[in-house]
DNA sequence: AACCAGGAATGTA
DNA sequence: TACATTCATGGT
């Protein structure tokens, strides 16, 4: 079994169609990356609702908007403060470095385009890949935790692998296509959400046969 | 490399 | 009800 081998038997299990909301507003997603970190979809979702209603959900308004207004408005993702110096921060470099054109950020070639989303603080390896394949349809695979704990427990990596290592794994293994890419990443986390959380339900598991936490579970039993 | 930022949801006693 | 853990992480 290898990397595509769990790839077909994800693809059987679970359903990803349209799995990143909004996909076709470029702007949108990027909000929505910065402000799933550590929280759940439902308070994400919230958050861009509220800057949507105050007409915020674009780069000139961010940019020019106070700290002090964005922060009660994404509240619910928590790290608030953290993360509306995040989207100022971005919408700041998008006006100053590429005249307020998305476009023409998202039109760098990938490894470039990493490495300037990688520039902006509080935008990391899994938040600068979500960008990539999401907004911009570049094939970067994104690590995520689900993705990493799975691989432990599948005895696939020791565990003191970098973020880099495991993703050059999947890049080696798959073809270099965006929708492949995001299809596997929306693949693992619905995975992830209902079987491999650090809190296993191993209940109907399908990748139990391939798992050595699902055995030791089992030995634990019984 | 352990620790912290934090609200919201879920689990446990 | 009180208390603990976890979450589509990143920075120090």
């Amino acid at each position: 079994m290898d990397l595509t081998g769990l790839f077909d038997i994800l693809a059987q299990s679970y359903s990803v169609r349209d799995w990143w909301p909004r996909r076709d507003d470029p702007f949108e997603v990027i909000v929505g990356a910065i402000l799933i970190q550590r929280t759940t979809w439902a308070n994400a979702a919230r958050a861009i609702e509220a800057l949507r209603d105050e007409g915020l959900l674009t780069s000139e308004a961010i940019h020019a908007a106070d700290g002090s207004r964005l922060e009660p408005l994404i509240r619910p993702t928590g790290f608030y403060r953290a993360k509306a110096a995040t989207l100022k921060g971005f919408c700041s470099m998008l006006t100053q470095d590429y005249e307020g054109e998305l476009s023409v950020l998202l039109q760098l070639p990938l490894p470039a385009q990493r490495v300037v989303l990688l520039s902006n603080r509080g935008i990391g390896d899994e938040t600068a890949d979500a960008i990539l394949v999401y907004a911009a349809g570049k094939p970067s695979f994104v690590v995520d935790a689900f993705t990493r704990r799975l691989l432990l427990r599948l005895g696939w990596i020791e565990g003191d692998e970098s973020y880099v290592e495991i993703q050059r794994a999947f890049t080696e293994a798959l073809p270099a296509d965006a929708n492949t890419f995001a299809s596997y990443h929306a693949l693992l986390v619905q995975h992830g959400q209902t079987h491999c959380r650090v809190r296993p339900r191993c209940v109907g598991c399908p990748t139990a046969s391939l798992c050595d936490f699902v055995t030791v579970q089992r030995k634990d039993v019984q």
